[in-house]
DNA sequence: GAGTGGTCTAGACCACGCA
DNA sequence: GCGTGGTCTAGACCACTCT
């Protein structure tokens, strides 16, 4: 338990060595870790150390805890990840589960602004998702997902894609989102969003571009959204 | 430190008698905590519980810890208080420091709408603030604000306002706001916002609707901001 | 060196979920 | 009733800051 110079400390060194656990498919998501006494055993350190460590990674989202059960990997599924990061809601703060349609996947090279977010090198293979969400069967994002194709060998196997792709990354690839960046602006729309979101011409649409960020720290997926806000707002808690 | 039903745990219990000395104004801002010893001899609970409560509040960001020195009651400050709430940054991300001009503050009664937000009775007296904010001397932000003029009595006398208007709440009326509630919109610009803004009529805007919360959990602040989202983005995290 | 927050331990007891 | 996480304690030592 030496260390060089950064003086890291025991309860870090655990989360490390846990959250390796879970990138490397050791522990997968859904399952439940071994218990607070079992593990700090195993590592030759004091249950309250463990736990410190366990405090982290479920502020973090990584693990949740049940009283009475035990401790789990977290799960993207519909609920928790879309909720999560899917921020469009109803003004009065209800929360929806949007539709999707239309989807198109297509392969290709990386363009100069792709391998720029996604951090790789620029004509890399990589996979473009375009699709329509519907709320209330009212079209209302436009999205353009962008992912690597090294990364997410064969998805389009996979098509239809679930809502959540989240949770498809998770579980067929063992790739966990842990954070997003989202840019927000205004903008008018163009012909293909007039077309998707069947509005006028020239509608304000709301247009966030986010990079979605691995448990590695690697950029997985870049997506862009257009979001017709008529009827839905983006919601947003700082806290 | 008996509880009728719901039990709350001591460190709850502790936090909470910190926060109302917080609110009180017992500790104000900027101040120096008792040590943590010496509050839990005080309070006749051991390091670690205290400590606990800290915790909470540090990460609530109520407090800030420095280690060798002390537990500080935290400050609204310009860099704190904006770079907390207020979102827009240049698309690298880099955070920029706005500045305020044409101010125009005004007295009113609590519209419907304006009473609803800030949980008050319609009709109850409301101060009501315009200015533009800008950014690299160009006007990018439009603000309306409105808050309760019993909360804030004779606000108008502290013209010209600061641009971390919660620093003026904080220091000046006690009152520390500890979260917001946003709700972001495209639109396009009117007549009003055109002049602010010296933009077109039409020119795409980013709305937000925000409601700001204070420790105590009341509404204390509605504003409405439209943002030229030319050349700054509004940029969030998830994590 | 004195005082502060930060880490770590060992052990006790409580609240919860389940068989 | 057992095993899990959640709370609480008491005490030790470490890292940082200031005098």
């Amino acid at each position: 338990m030496d260390e060089p110079f950064g003086f890291r400390p025991l309860y870090r060194q655990v989360y490390d060595f846990m959250v390796k656990r879970i990138t490397e498919g050791t522990w997968k998501a859904g399952e439940t870790l071994p218990s607070e006494q079992t593990l700090a055993t195993d590592l030759g350190v004091s249950q309250g150390t463990v736990r410190k460590a366990l405090d982290v990674m479920a502020a973090e989202k990584l693990v949740e805890r049940r009283q009475g059960k035990g401790t789990y990997v977290a799960e993207h599924t519909e609920e928790s990840a879309l909720f999560r990061f899917f921020r469009m809601a109803r003004p009065d703060g209800e929360r929806v589960l949007p539709e999707c349609v239309a989807e198109e996947v297509a392969s290709g090279k990386a363009t100069a602004v792709e391998s720029n977010k996604l951090k790789i090198e620029p004509g890399a293979a990589v996979v473009r998702i375009k699709r329509t969400r519907l709320v209330d069967q009212e079209p209302t994002v436009f999205e353009t997902i962008v992912i690597s194709a090294a990364m997410f060998p064969d998805i389009e196997t996979y098509a239809p894609l679930p809502n959540a792709l989240y949770g498809l990354y998770q579980t067929a690839y063992g790739v966990n989102i842990v954070h997003t960046f989202e840019q927000l602006r205004a903008d008018l729309a163009r012909k293909e969003d007039a077309k998707r979101l069947q509005v006028p011409l020239g509608t304000p649409l709301l247009h966030i571009d986010r990079v979605a960020i691995g448990l590695d720290g690697l950029s997985v997926e870049w997506r862009l959204s257009r979001c017709h806000t008529g009827k839905l707002v983006y919601a947003v808690t700082i806290s």
